[in-house]
DNA sequence: TCACGTTTGTTAGTATCCTTTACAAACAAC
DNA sequence: GTTGTTTGTAAAGGATACTAACAAACGTGA
């Protein structure tokens, strides 16, 4: 809780005006005003300051024959600005891109990293940065960052076992070094945050992002949840059933990682043959299970899944949510949803634009 | 997300000025100036209308001698102001309570439901609501119930299997009744509040109520978790464990409330002879293993136990903090806190009143 | 003892923000 | 053409918090 000035409001009025007209083309300031329930003469004055730092532009005269004054149709201005977005969550390849204010990716970059870690994978970070914003074409707003790891809200990679690293402060060093204003976060939160502001997902949602290692994004009342020490979302270290009993110490042959990461669901699918449905089957319940008391707990509307589709969609994303619904009161999950990412594998990319997007103009 | 206007900054303002006696007692106004961030100007503004309404008082000059003109200290205005709150979650008595701003409570009121549902149940609430507003000795800020059952945003109590309710809007027909302002919420929720507010919790917090069944109330970045269809902390309905395999049925008999509730436990208590501890231990590792994934999931940093201590107590908390730290990854749950609640049986009370203190003062 | 510095709380003036009210422009319908 | 409607802007007003300045009240130290 802190204090709130008039510059506050100010600010959050100019979101909600920007975010309107983000979720709703073809608007002009009357409309604004009627979904804002701002009046007419604030919207103009927001959006003429909008317009005059080239976040909003007129489109020009509504078509439609209507009584009245003909209506002036605005838009987000695609061209005015531009996001870079770096996904480090890859194997082994950096990836990079340039996006405009809607989300569209207009040119990528990418980089092997080829098993570098610590000060190494920090200059190959830092590289494919310089080069993306090279082929940037209109006045950055920000440089995202997804990143691997537990990631504090400073941006400081607390710890990310694959690239070597250890309370790196990755969002002040590319700062400095790039001279534009950098967010950096999870990369699963980041995919989230991508599920929220351009998925089809409303209201609360769990993302669950399946690779290398399995790690989640949840988003509570339209935020992110941090949790106490900035580790919110990592289930793939959770043990899933109880089918040691109950005594069982630790074991990292239970958790949720060993049933559904891509490494150890291919290695089971190679000697699997016939069985492949089986072998899916299984990774979908124990999943289920992991998930059924979150999604109790928090009564869950919508789960997404994302990651390689020949894996989790079909058979495992099934098992998934009818062992959800076996295991929940049915009233609480009967009306679930359970899903793939609409936004395949460039997920992590846009969520580090709406990063931005959320940082710099307070909309998601 | 909503316009945002000055008086609802100034409401925000005052409410942080209230906030901020309300934690730290024995301030002057230049003190909650250097605390709030505000001017003393504005300070002395908002302190003015918060005593000009009865919720602040001057208490007088402070004691230690400073160098420049004496500070006057500020307090809450305990008797300014009474609030009612309402726990109908018991087995078989409805409790309400007057309480101070403090959370104190100054008078108890109760009646027996002797198996009342339906409308039925329903007068007996008003009656004690009734019973316990004419106790009250100054203004009544509002009327605070903590229900069971699953409760909307308007206060609607959608289903409530124990009262026989479903859809009863008891919000508004409390307010029309009593004409003072009223707030419901679930029973599980209001506890999470009151351990929020009057408890020694910091941050994200998860509270576990434990009586004829079981029920919970997330909080998370301060405020309630209430899920899609407001059916969040329902955990009592998820099955835990995997013993049957993957493939069984939703079962009635492998829930949490089977494993936890009063009447299951002290049930198996009954027979259990020698083996008490036993059978405490098996509880309390069933719920660390429904636990584990939300903890994980979360980064939770506070689990709290409410219900009888000589149940919850001992060994069957220390089994469930054993298995939630055993199932999670040992970096995101080696501080984790699990504990009984500080606030015993009122806590739906407290959480009632809190309840109000949110609603119509924004303090939490 | 008395000037000086410090702290508190208030007052006056200013800037910011949104609203209300009024109005011109532009169009459809009759 | 007249009327009514809708849009966008402009001017005035009210609310809010800030800055600057000040009086009151107290310690400190010469």
């Amino acid at each position: 809780m802190a204090k709130v000035l008039p510059e506050h409001a100010r600010r959050h009025n100019r979101a909600l005006v920007l975010q309107t007209l983000l979720r709703t083309e073809g608007l002009s300031r009357a409309d604004l005003a009627r979904e804002t329930g701002l009046t007419r003469a604030t919207v103009s004055d927001l959006v003429g300051e909008l317009i005059g730092e080239r976040f909003v532009r007129e489109l020009g005269q509504r078509e439609d024959s209507r009584p009245g004054k003909p209506a002036t149709l605005l838009e987000i201005d695609r061209g005015g600005h531009q996001i870079v977005g770096l996904d480090l969550s890859g194997h082994d390849l950096l990836r990079g891109a340039v996006l405009d204010l809607d989300g569209s990716i207009l040119a990528r970059e990418q980089l092997p990293l080829e098993g570098s870690t610590g000060e190494e994978a920090l200059a190959k970070v830092t590289l494919l940065a310089e080069r993306t914003l090279a082929r940037t074409t209109a006045p950055v707003l920000g440089v995202g960052v997804g990143s691997p790891g537990v990631v504090n809200l400073e941006g400081t990679v607390q710890t990310a076992p694959n690239l070597g690293w250890t309370r790196v402060p990755l969002q002040d060093l590319l700062a400095q070094r790039l001279g534009v204003p950098v967010i950096v976060s999870n990369d699963a939160n980041a995919a989230a945050l991508a599920e929220h502001g351009f998925g089809q997902a409303e209201g609360d949602l769990m993302l669950i992002k399946i690779g290398n290692g399995v790690g989640s994004g949840l988003i509570v009342s339209g935020a992110l949840v941090h949790g106490r020490r900035f580790a919110a979302g990592e289930i793939g270290q959770v043990m899933v059933g109880t089918d040691g009993g109950l005594d069982v110490e630790y074991d990292r042959g239970k958790t949720v990682e060993s049933w559904l990461s891509v490494p150890s669901l291919t290695g089971r699918l190679e000697t699997a043959g016939a069985l492949r449905d089986d072998v899916l089957r299984r990774a979908g319940q124990r999943l289920g299970v992991a998930l059924a008391p979150v999604v109790g707990a928090l009564n869950l509307g919508e789960v997404v899944l994302s990651g390689p589709e020949e894996l989790l969609d079909g058979v495992l994303a099934e098992a998934a949510l009818e062992t959800i619904r076996r295991r929940t009161m049915t009233d609480s999950s009967g009306d679930l949803l359970l899903r793939m990412t609409t936004l395949g594998d460039d997920i992590v990319l846009l969520g580090a634009a709406v990063l931005v997007l959320s940082g710099r103009l307070g909309v998601s």
